[in-house]
DNA sequence: CTCAATCATCAGGAATCCTGAGTATCAGAG
DNA sequence: CTCTGATACTCAGGATTCCTGATGATTGAG
């Protein structure tokens, strides 16, 4: 009857995470990309030459599905993949032009969701904020 | 080349909460229960006598998403639904002694990787992070 | 060299979540 | 009261995502 207890942190996160994300999607629904392809745009932007294992493992999903999402960028003209010289069973994905430019396209519109979300935070919350989400990060693993 | 630019607070939020998730998968699989079940119950513990409708804005879906996930938990037994006497087109839903149970079966592998997260955390870095999170939510409306 | 581990991909299927359509109920305007 | 619009719920069908399992090539350790 009483529910005396807050709801616990990885419920606060996940509530965080799921409304972000379906903003994102509405946001990213006229480009036709996905919010999980998006991030992996994203991340390929800040870590140019990942290859698919890699970007799985980033994602937290079998190798398998990522290369479903790899092969769906590429036919879409957004990545590319190229042979690694230096081991020949790897490949090197690489954002192409078109891809850098659905990032900028977007950009503007991502960064106003993330002030959005940080609505009434001071300058020194939002490093706090960055810091402890780093951390729990880190924390898992 | 250079990588000056550190990831976006909403990139943060989105890789605590797949790690978390990817945990919480792991830790539930044995009960035959997903992530998304399991949380929609842990909802229901907080606020027993939801409509499906409720739950399904709550979590970012639609209703008839949340309806396939509410059908799955009663055929399971997890929870029962009821008409609602004060209007009779909704149904509350209750979780029932086996929801109950399960949601105490997992409490504290589940409340083990919430404090696994928060290693290194301080006491009142924690409440911090608690205050950060449910802002964030609200003003995500 | 041998063998276990890793990268990538194909095939098939299960699960999830969507759109569209339809029924029932409710609340408010006229 | 009646009409209208909004809401709750459900069914049907399909698209997508992501999984497991299997295969081939490559690598590096013993």
């Amino acid at each position: 009857m009483t529910d005396a207890a807050p709801p616990s942190l990885l419920y606060s996160v996940k509530q965080v995470e799921l409304a972000t994300r379906a903003r994102l999607d509405e946001l990213l629904r006229p480009s036709g990309v996905t919010a999980l392809q998006y991030t992996a745009l994203t991340v390929l932007e800040r870590r140019d030459g990942m290859s698919s294992a890699e970007l799985a493992r980033n994602s937290f999903v079998t190798p398998q599905s990522m290369s479903d999402l790899v092969g769906a960028l590429e036919r879409r003209g957004l990545i590319a993949r190229s042979p690694d010289p230096a081991s020949r069973r790897r490949h090197v994905i690489s954002l192409t032009d078109d891809g850098r430019a659905l990032l900028a396209l977007h950009a503007p519109a991502v960064q106003h969701l993330e002030d959005e979300m940080l609505t009434g935070f001071t300058a020194r919350e939002r490093t706090v904020f960055r810091d402890l989400l780093n951390r729990a990060r880190a924390a898992l693993g």
